[in-house]
DNA sequence: CGAATTATGTGAGTGCCTCACATATATGGT
DNA sequence: ACCATATATGTGAGGCACTCACATAATTCG
């Protein structure tokens, strides 16, 4: 472990912290809630109809905790709750049309902050990093509930060929 | 704006996701404190004395959410409230030994998920992580208590020439 | 010396989350 | 067909971290 590992294991460190500290900022006021609500709502405009118990394993939530933040999201007016079609017992969860446009809001908020830093990197640089950040990512990334986790607030449609994700048919 | 210009951003942006989900629960688990608890600790070994006011600024915490803090660091043993020399209003804050020894394995847990990560790139890469990483990080900082602001978990110690830091006299 | 500023602290309350517990539906072995 | 078990959701109670509004004490400066 040599000295300038350990220099840019902090570099990568404070990257990673001062970036999430403008994401979140941004991606929470645009939704008018914290924690885990944003994701919460571009789960569900990815992947409408999931489940209580699937989101909560997509956020790493509690069971508990997800019923509840999807109650302020439904009084909110942003999330709809629909019995499921074959199991009575499960809630099918969707996004109401305010709930769409917060959502693409949410995205845009977060491209708005992400793409100008990468633009402010010339082609080579660019290719270079998403070579790296697609070893970091597979690096860290553990099961497939963790991979979806880590991409819970990626924009699915800006982002084909994803290097953790295996599409889901 | 290129397709693949958006792309590289949504990796950044899930890679910040990812990475600072596991940095967050390695820490908060090892200080028994959530929130900025932990950078709180750091900041107070990197600077001792360190006023209530100026902690709140660096932290990005609130007057109040600062003292709230320092109260259950100061219950926990971790902290130490002393009348600062020169101005008897302010206080000038302190680590224990105990907090000493939390910040020490703060900064071991966060080195211990950081570290493997740079390692299982070459060195060509690692150079070339650490320069695109030293740009991003120029673009991303604002002022100087912003900076500090995403240091606030660095290891001062690991972290000589820091690309975004000038070192205070 | 008094007005404005600075630094800290308290009272009251909110948002987001957790654990323990309860209810309803589905599943699978016999 | 039946009952034990597993699965999915919901409720009660509470904690932690943080905020706003307000109060107090020391410093600074005209």
């Amino acid at each position: 472990m040599t000295r300038e590992t350990l220099r840019t294991a902090n570099l990568l460190g404070a990257a990673a912290l001062g970036l999430h500290d403008e994401l979140r900022r941004a991606v929470e006021a645009r939704s008018g809630h914290a924690g885990e609500a944003p994701a919460a709502l571009n789960a569900l405009g990815h992947q409408p109809g999931l489940s209580n118990d699937a989101l909560s394993r997509l956020l790493d939530l509690t069971h508990t905790g997800t019923v509840r933040l999807i109650d302020r999201l439904v009084a909110d007016g942003l999330v709809e709750r629909r019995t499921a079609a074959h199991d009575r017992r499960s809630v099918a969860l969707y996004l109401t049309a305010e709930g769409e446009e917060v959502r693409r809001g949410i995205l845009e908020e977060r491209s708005a902050l992400l793409a100008p830093l990468v633009s402010g990197l010339n082609a080579q640089e660019q290719k270079t990093l998403a070579t790296l950040l697609g070893k970091l990512l597979t690096t860290v990334s553990r099961d497939d509930t963790h991979k979806l986790r880590i991409c819970r607030l990626c924009d699915s449609g800006a982002c084909k060929d994803c290097p953790i994700l295996v599409p889901v048919a």
